[in-house]
DNA sequence: CCAAAGTGTTTCGAATTCGAGATACTCGAC
DNA sequence: GTCGAGTATCTCGAATTCGAAACACTTTGG
């Protein structure tokens, strides 16, 4: 009777299963907590960090959100129409647009977070506090190097694409 | 001179900050190898548990893909009209649609999915094998603890709104 | 056997996301 | 200064995803 029928499973393999199951399952949670007030994951996530940064040019919101430019654009466009966020120039680069929250924008984006924080909170509360430091320690450290890996990836692919095709 | 300026930082939301920045990261190292074979995240998660699980109805495969029902259809519109899988009825359960790959997706799966192990595999090496096992057993704990939860969540719902509307 | 509740799959329309490519601007090398 | 590469934002069309609801079938409990 052996121990393991199939395959000793690959490591990394089961580590993107579990990774993606845990990102999907504790996402739900997230979407519906902001579901309730009406918002996207993607407004809620420009809301947030304009509110926990200040102001902000459009680019480093995307890169906080996780979604293209042209997504952002969408998502802030429509945070604009509702009046709660502002576009705004500045003098010092032109091509730069910065957000700001409305007064409207930071009264509700101020009176949902605690109740979202919450959520997020018991939603991950399967792990003991000391295991979520560590979880999140490991996640780092696994997310900086996936991306700095697919930096170098890009560079070799732009050099290599054009050039030889 | 304090060490902490702001806050002792919420460990819960950063461990979701961390967990939602390396599935992202990861995810781009996978969808850039599927890519280079023209499928999408989702045709390749059909094809793939196909492929290691054999014949299985649409909504066994639904739940490992982690895309909603009407996705999975459309999904399978795709790889059925693309010749790589076939929809079959079952004598059991009339309800059941019984998904297979053709001998054409076999093959494409076949010689596709070693590179992009490979790749996975590259996407998670900031990690040695021991802590890629480590994350692994605390995003499991993660992952299965928010899907009870959420389960939990949505049987309450489901009994509140209609009830109390 | 029947009704009601539950499950598996699909349809449809709307919302979101992406990718490629414009546009406008900055910066560094020459 | 000016050319070219790089960056920030946006536009547009296409692909993907979702949610709600329809439909077909099965199961459960009288």
């Amino acid at each position: 009777m052996r121990r393991s029928p199939v395959a000793p499973v690959d490591v990394p393999l089961r580590l993107w299963v579990v990774l993606a199951r845990a990102f999907d399952a504790v996402e739900r949670h997230s979407r519906a907590s902001i579901a309730r007030f009406g918002l996207g994951t993607t407004e809620f996530g420009v809301l947030e960090v304009l509110y926990h940064k200040g102001e902000l040019p459009v680019c480093d919101v995307q890169r906080r959100i996780l979604v293209e430019s042209s997504s952002t654009t969408y998502v802030v466009d429509k945070l604009v129409k509702r009046g709660l966020v502002r576009r705004r120039r500045t003098a010092s680069d032109r091509r730069v647009i910065l957000l700001t929250l409305t007064t409207a924008g930071r009264r509700l984006i101020g009176g949902i977070f605690p109740a979202h924080a919450q959520a997020i909170r018991s939603a991950v509360a399967a792990l003991p506090a000391r295991q979520q430091a560590q979880a999140a320690r490991l996640l780092r450290t696994l997310g900086l190097g996936a991306a700095e890996r697919l930096k170098g990836k890009e560079i070799r692919a732009a050099a290599d694409g054009p050039a030889l095709s």
